[in-house]
Order: structure tokens, then sequence, then C-alpha cells
DNA sequence: GATTGTTTCCATCAATTGATGGAAATGTAC
DNA sequence: GTACATTTCCATCAATTGATGGAAACAATC
């Protein structure tokens, strides 16, 4: 069975791919009570029955753009577990870094969604499952910060968060910090990767590895 | 001239001063588009005339927590700066992050809100100055980052965004990553103590320091 | 206790929002 | 071209939301 999520991504060009892609952009930076319905219809440039006749209801609608952001999310990770593997951790460490903000950067509305379900609430509860948990186990993994992915120690899991979130603060906070620190875009991308780099590299490259 | 917002904090168990203790939880929980003022006003358990009357429309009252929660920041910062004032870099995290952290843990609203403003964008953008810059050039001050106040790099000012906003993530995100973590809050705030000082201790206690 | 000012609530508004029915438009198969 | 299915839009609904006018309740002053 094909999912109208499935089908959306097939065709980015159909109406489904670009509706969800509109919306990716608009829940991404107003939150899900930000965003009306009626917005995202407007950037699609549709009427918002067409939108109703596609995703159903609103909810459904942010459900699928969590998916959507969370299987891309996890294709890139596993892409850059693919490039890092076997290298001495300070390296690993230093493309990891590269390669995922160069993808966020281009793709905001992840780190925005991923903060925005992380840090409010939403009336109407919804329990979307995010797989956190074994996103962040299989970094922790590809850190060699455990040796196995079953059993990850909480201290592990949130040494591995605060890496993934302090960069998804960079990303999503790009609109506050920038116009604050004077820098254009890339200064703003460099500096990013700078200060990444210089704050974790150290904390993990002394003796605490296994 | 005596301004609402500094009687409401003048007298907390004043109507006002209730409504802007509820405002800022709900706030907090919500995001401004989350929250709606009949909310605000159930959780005080008055009617919500009695909120307009006194806080005028929801933008002014949510103004008013913004501002309420940035002097309640700002004074936490004087009283650490106090405290940790003379001692050697790698102490003065240590205690900063304790005391950081803990006031955060009991005013949780505090890092939602700011958040919130960091990663979120509001659909009438008002623009409530939160006045961040000048708070993370005292932090770059108070660590010894710069010489000057007024002369704070963008890399150093970036440093400080990172551990701020580690911090803030941490605070703003227990609701997610405890039952994730499965730890009790207890256990929660002491593994997220140590993992701030396992993190950004190293890094700053490097060669880096002026 | 009557007068006056303050605070609270009830009733209600206009605008917005999520959502739908049904007609028109468009495409597809024969 | 006709029959049929799919897609799009217009008109509209009910519920929610921000906001207010005005009456009641309360408090203070004399």
């Amino acid at each position: 069975m094909v999912t109208p999520l499935e089908k959306a991504r097939k065709d980015p060009d159909s109406m489904k791919g670009k509706i969800l892609k509109a919306a990716r952009r608009v829940f991404g930076e107003y939150g899900f009570h930000g965003t009306t319905t009626r917005m995202i219809a407007r950037e699609v440039g549709i009427d918002i029955s067409t939108l109703y006749y596609h995703w159903g209801e609103k909810g459904d609608l942010y459900g699928a753009v969590i998916l959507d952001i969370t299987d891309d999310l996890r294709g890139k990770l596993e892409e850059v577990e693919k490039v890092i593997h076997g290298k001495p951790l300070g390296t690993r460490m230093d493309i990891a870094i590269d390669m995922m903000t160069d993808h966020l950067f281009e793709r905001p509305e992840i780190s925005n969604l991923i903060l925005f379900r992380y840090f409010g609430k939403t009336r109407n509860q919804t329990g979307f499952d995010f797989h956190v948990p074994e996103f962040i186990s299989d970094i922790a993994l590809s850190m060699n910060l455990c040796r196995d992915k079953e059993d990850v120690s909480a201290g592990v899991m949130m040494h591995v968060l605060a890496i993934m979130n302090s960069i998804h603060n960079f990303i999503s906070g790009e609109n506050f910090f920038r116009p604050m620190l004077a820098l254009e875009r890339d200064e703003y991308i460099l500096k990013v990767k700078e200060t990444l780099k210089f704050i974790f590299i150290p904390a993990f490259s002394g003796s605490h590895q296994l």
C-alpha cells in the first residue's frame, strides 16, 4: 500500500508534493498553532479546499511533515555514518559537523520543527512518535560512545542530545542570531561550524573514549 | 510612573500579579499562538474580561511576560557574576552552571519562552526587544572571553550563545527528554549539570583563554 | 447608608479558523 | 464526442478566538 506521504515524495511536482513542501516551510516557521491551513494554501497558490482534498485535516498534514523530516534526517545520518566510518574520532566529528550543518542550513525547517516538538506543547497533543531515542542511539554508536545500540547510558544519550541540539539551535536561530552578530550568511555558516568544533571536539577527544 | 508590570511584580498576590504568573506558565508551554486568553483566564480562575481589564490586549500581556522573564534572567546573571568573580575559569563555569540550571529548572517558562522567541516566528511580528546581545556580552566579560563589553567578537558571542542555549535546551526539553531517558527529576537535573560541565569546561579551559 | 470608584462577570461581537458539500473544470478511456 | 473519474474552486458552516459594553458585586469615603 502506498501512503499519501510516499506518493508526495515520489513526485515532488505533484500537488500533494507541492503542498507537503510548502507545509514544511510554513509549519517550520510558525509552528503548529501559528500556522493556518489558509497560509499553506496561499503559499502553494491554491484554494484551501484543494489542500483538504489531498491531505485531510490539518493534524494529518502536520503528521506527514513530521514523518517527512524525520526520514530526511535519518537518511542524512546514515549517509554521514558511511563517510566517517572507521576514521579517528576527531576526524569523524569534524566531517559529521560539516555535513550535517550544510544539509540543515539548506533545510532549516527540519531544525525548526524538531525544536518546536522538543520545547513546545501542542494543544491537542497527538502523539506523533519521533523516533528520537533510536536516532540518538545510532549517533552514539557511530561516535563510538557505546558498544551496543540497545544499551546506551543516559549520560551518553545526553552528550549526543547536546551536540544535535546545538546544531539545530544555530540553524534554527539564524534569523535571530545572524543580525545580532552582523554576519553575512556564508560567514555565519562558517562560524557555526567553527564554534561547534571548538566546543564539542575537545570534550570528546579527551580520555573519555571507549 | 509605575508600569503595570512593576505593579504586578511588587504585589504577586494581586490580580495583576496572578495573571502575569499564569501567563508566564501558559505562554511558556504553548507559545504565543498556542495560547488563548481564555486558557490563561481559566488558569487563574477568572473571567476572560477581567484579564483584559488588567492587561489590555493579548500582545501586551505577552510583552509584559517577555520583559518579566528578561529582567528575571538579568538579575540572576548579575547574582551569579557576584559569586564567581575573581575565581579561576573552571570554578567559575562550574558554579555558574550549577546556579543557572537550578534557577531555571524552577522556572522553566523562562527557557521555554526564550527558545520560542529564538526559533519561531509570531504572525504579527511585534518587535519586543530582547536585549540578548547585551546579556551575551556581559557573560562573555564575566567568563573573561573578552576585555571590553563593547567589543566582543562574533566568535566569542557564539561560544556564549552555545552555552546558554544548551542550558535552555535541557531545561525546556525536560518533558521530552526525561521520559526518553527514564530518569527521575533529581537524577535528570544532576545529569544535566554533569553533561554541561563535561562538554563546556574542556573547550574553554584549554589555551583559548585571554 | 448613600456616594463614588474599582473590580468582576455575563452576554455578545466580529473576525478567524478548521472543515465540508457541491458545482465547475480538467483530464482520461473508449 | 461521450462517459467517467479526478481535481479544483466557490460558498458556506460551526466553533473558536480576541475583544468590548454594561450590569452587577465589591470596596472605600464621608
